[in-house]
Formats: C-alpha cells, structure tokens, sequence
DNA sequence: CTGTTAGCGCTTTCAC
DNA sequence: GTGAAAGCGCTAACAG
C-alpha cells in the first residue's frame, strides 16, 4: 500500500497524490477528488519513515524527564505537545528513572529520530551536556542552566523561590530550618541549596538533610530533620514536603503549630484535606513547558539560542506553615 | 554524515560499514577495526529513518494512555520500557486527555510510525477500536476487553476486584454503598459496576454516583456519596478515594470510624499517614505493563493473538475501612 | 497544473 | 569476506 498504488488508482501520477495530501501546490479539483476517493477506498495512510527520509525530517520532537512519576512533569507534557502539535511534530517521551548514564544514552537516541530535543532537569554532569551539545542537533534544556553551554534553556528561578521561602521563614520568626535534599545530581536542588546562603543573611539558618525526591524518602527523612531542633522544615519538592508531613504528625507534632513544612513545585494536589495544603513555590508549569518547545522550534528554524531563561516562582502561603513555637529555654 | 562518508573514511563499501554496524555477517577484523574508528572519529550516527524505510519496520512500539498524570501509567509505562527495549525497540508515548476522538487520531499516528501500538484504556467506542483494528497493524489493547473484538487484550480482572470489595464490605457488616463513578467511557468503570450486581445478591445496595477520575472530582462528589446515607464509598480508583477522604474528613466525618472508603488501583501512596492508607484493590501494574508489550512483541512476530488476558487484583485492607456505625432507627 | 526523474540514507540481495 | 547495485516509500526539483 504506498502512494503509487493510490496514483495508479486515481490515474494520477505520485507526485499529485503526493501534492493533494501535503497541499503542496495547486491540483485541478477533479483530480484532488479522484485522489482523495482512491486513498479513502484503499485506506492508504503515508509511511512515516519514508516521509521522514525525504523531508529531511522526523516531524517529531522528543522529551527526556527523569521521572514520569514525578506530578510535575504530565503538566509540562501538555503544553509541550500542544506547541508541538501546531507545528505538525508529534511528540516522543522517554524515560531515564533518574540515571545520568542512561540520560545520555536516550538522549542520543531521541536525537536520532528527532528533529529536536528537550532535555527535562537532566541528571548528567557537564561534560556529558557538552558532547550532547556538540551534535549540533537542536536541544533545550529545561530547568537546567549550565554556564558556557551552547545550548538554549528554560528553567524555573529556583534560586528566587526559595529565597522567597527563607523570606516567609524568617518573617514568621523562624531561625532554625531544615532542608530536605533532593537527587545529588540535581541542579534545580543545587540552586535551592544556594538560596540559603542568602538567607544566612537574613539570620536563618538551615541544616541541609539528604533526602530524595519521593514521598517515601520524605517520610524517612523526616526524623532527622525534627532531631535537628529545627521549628520548620523546607522540602526539596511537594511529595518529600507530604512525606515529611505525614511523618511528622504520626510522631505526635501538629502541622503548622509545632512545626512548619513548606514544599516546592505546587503538584496540584489540593484537594487535599486543609491542614495538608502545604504551603510551597509554585510555577506556571504549562508555561515552561510552551516556552521550552517554543525555544525549541524556533531554534529548529535555525533561530538564534537567545538567554538562559527564567521562569518566575510564587510563594503560596497555605496550611502547612507558622510562626515557630516558642523555643524552650 | 552518512555512511558513505564513514565507507570512505575507513576505505570500505558502505556495506561493509552496515555489516559491523549491525553485526549481519562476519567482516574482517582489521576492517572491523578500521570501521570503528570512522564511526568515532566522525560521530556518525545512523539516521533512524533511513533504516526504518531499509528494514521495513521503525524500531518503536507506541502506547497511547487517556491521561499521563495518572500515577497509574508510569509503573506500566516502565514495564513496557523494559520489554521493548529488550527488543531493541524504542518507546514513544502519547496521551488523549481521556478525549475519544483524539484518542482516535493518535492511535493512527502512532500506526504510522511504530511497528506496534499499546492501547491503554482506551475510551473510544467499539466501532472506532474496530476500524482501528481493521487496519492490520499489530495493537494490543490494555484494561479494556471488548468481545469480538481481534485485537488481543490484556486487562486487570476489574470486576473481580471490585467483588472482592464488595464481599470485604459485606462481611465488615455494611448494607448501604455508594460508588463514586469514573468517566463514562471507561469500560474499568462499567466492569466495576457490573460487579455490584453480584454484591446485591449478598444484600450490599449500591448507588452510583457520577464522580470522574480525579482527587478534584472525589472531593466534590464526597458530598452527595454522605447525602444517600450509606456506611461506606467505593470510588472509582485511590485519587477520587483520597479526595473523597478529605472531604468527609472536613465535614467533621472520621475515617473509618464513621465511614469507610474504599480505593482502587493501589497508587503507591503508602508514605500517607496511617488515617488515609486506603484500603483498595491492587494489581501488579509491571506485570500488567510486562505482558502486555509481551504480548505486542509476540503479536509483531507474527504469533497468534491469544485469548483476552486477566490479571488478577487483589484486595489490601488498610486502615480506610472498618464495621459501620450502628445505624440511627 | 501535471508527470518524469532523481535522490533522502540505509539494508540487502547478488555476484565476485 | 567484500563490493556493486537495487530498492524501501516518499518528496521536490525539473521539464513540459
């Protein structure tokens, strides 16, 4: 079944069945109709690959995330596929399960059957980005900012959000805080991590756990955090921050009263019961995403690779945080 | 860069170049080593499409799922993953934002340029998954039996496992039911009711209750699951639980104290406090994933598409269910 | 406006 | 064991 068995059968040449299906050029109306009655009797449906071959490309564009499980990123797909999809691409997700070396790996691969790629918070270290870069295939990063690097990217202002959060601390009169860590690898945790310093100055001063990116890991975490004698406790994102939450009010704490809990990334989960809306940072998640594929086609369309560029947090004061309770003396 | 270059480079035909690339047939060590060196000095990578028209096939299978943020779908999506790449295949998903006529339009799509596609739950009628299925192209569909239909299926055994909730309810002493319902569409909705037929031989009364499949969606239906005056609410899967949960939580009810709810999927939210772990019906969602691209694999090799494929759900009683209050006379 | 023709980059007979 | 050559199905000049 391929075009030439529809040319044949309408009495057309390929190259017209070819002209009416992409609208290439002009067709007289009577041959469009015998073209169009052939292709709907035969079912016949144009082999991507041939198309891609000859096109010069994929009419696809590929999404790398580290964690499909991760509430952030199905957002981020929405409107990635929407721009996608007003340009014709489909859209081809995989999966790294937070490995650097498999990152790498599949990123190639998308760039091999891609005419781009959006790299989401990738784990892999600079000098893995930096060969990816010289492809020369088109890229963005999302969520990442690498200085030096030759590839475009979007990120949210991690670093603003949670200074934003070490400012809501401190004003509610918090001085000791924790901070549950997220992946080692990852930079959106670095930058968070970099706030603090900032908030030193504001005379917070925050003790940094290991922890993970899981409700599970935030959970576990949890214990440490209270035995650092900390009065609030910063997650590295909203399913640690409920992790940790749960944690702490099965060992007896109320939520704020004894201690607060802020979160980050706003995972729309607030039809959550009201002392579990956590207060947290959230981010035009669907904005980040159109702006990625955006960058994304434009630098398709050989567009220069403009600024790193940021999206801005909001701090959403909900139910999980309040002043400190009095330290004991 | 292609692999007439890569030929040139190493002074070999670009056949041989194919033969070490792809391990056909026995080549020469020294041209073998020669050939790599090509391949690495010049960074060639083979060009996805080219192959895919030489070979005949593409090298991806496709899934199509209603709705990614589903925390469903991940465990499946990774499962398949594994089984697919074991085939050397690539894994390029898609979501229908639970919308039958684009899930339509994807599932063509996804024909077009994968050797298989994974219909996952699809919500589309039965006319359409015949056309789809009159098109030859391997398909396998998932969490979805439709008789007659030729496309093999793999499926969780819904209705049995909304049976085994029904007989847990039953024996806990509840009368008086009501069930949150998901989308319409859904065929695991409409196996879950089917269920309550059996129930109602064991005097359990259910009243369904439009709800949908989102924790939004169970926090606004709770409301009129407490009107119908029952003991205990079914929901149509864990996320419509939990805001069913919340719900009645805020309105001054104690979960399972003065209510039970009841989940299903078994959404690995387990890092809940111990009032809302649900008690639900859960199913190896890898293994579901697992036979699933087995199946597609065995299906693509030209094997025989078996009978439709139950996966059994079995029930986890936690701590959202408990014997009904005494009812007011 | 339409048909003929030459590839797109790769695999794979087929001879050597 | 290796190279030459013929496509895979489609698009896009190029003539007419």
């Amino acid at each position: 079944m391929t075009i030439n068995d529809v040319g044949t059968a309408a009495g057309v040449s390929t190259s017209t069945v070819s002209r009416v299906l992409n609208g290439t050029a002009r067709v007289d109306p009577e041959l469009v109709r015998r073209v169009q009655e052939a292709v709907a009797e035969l079912g016949y449906r144009p082999n991507a690959a041939a198309q891609g071959l000859a096109r010069g490309e994929a009419g696809a564009i590929g999404v790398l995330v580290p964690d499909l499980s991760n509430p952030y990123f199905p957002d981020v797909l929405k409107s990635v596929s929407a721009v996608a999809r007003s340009h014709g691409r489909r859209v081809m997700v995989m999966e790294s399960d937070e490995d650097p070396a498999s990152e790498h790996e599949l990123a190639e691969e998308l760039m091999r059957c891609c005419d781009g790629v959006l790299l989401c918070s990738p784990r892999m270290d600079r000098s893995a980005l930096v060969d990816l870069a010289g492809r020369g295939h088109p890229a963005v990063l999302v969520n990442r900012i690498v200085p030096g690097l030759s590839l475009p990217s979007v990120s949210a202002d991690f670093y603003g959000g949670m200074t934003l959060v070490c400012g809501h601390l401190a004003q509610l009169g918090h001085r000791r805080v924790a901070y549950l860590s997220g992946p080692e690898a990852s930079w959106a945790n670095t930058e968070r991590i970099r706030a603090f310093d900032a908030a030193a100055a504001f005379g917070v001063e925050v003790s940094v756990i290991p922890c993970g990116h899981t409700a599970r890991q935030g959970y576990q975490a949890a214990g440490s955090a209270r035995d650092r004698d900390v009065t609030a406790v910063v997650a590295y994102n909203d399913l640690v921050a409920l992790g940790a939450v749960a944690a702490l009010e099965e060992s007896g704490l109320r939520i704020p009263d004894d201690m607060s809990v802020i979160g980050c990334d706003d995972i729309s989960l607030d039809d959550l019961p009201h002392s579990r809306r956590l207060t947290t940072v959230s981010l035009a998640r669907h904005e980040l995403g159109r702006q990625a594929a955006q960058k994304l086609e434009t630098l398709m369309a050989g567009g220069a690779d403009a600024e790193p560029q940021y999206i801005p947090m909001r701090l959403r004061v909900r139910h999980t945080s309040a002043p400190p309770v009095p330290l004991p003396r």
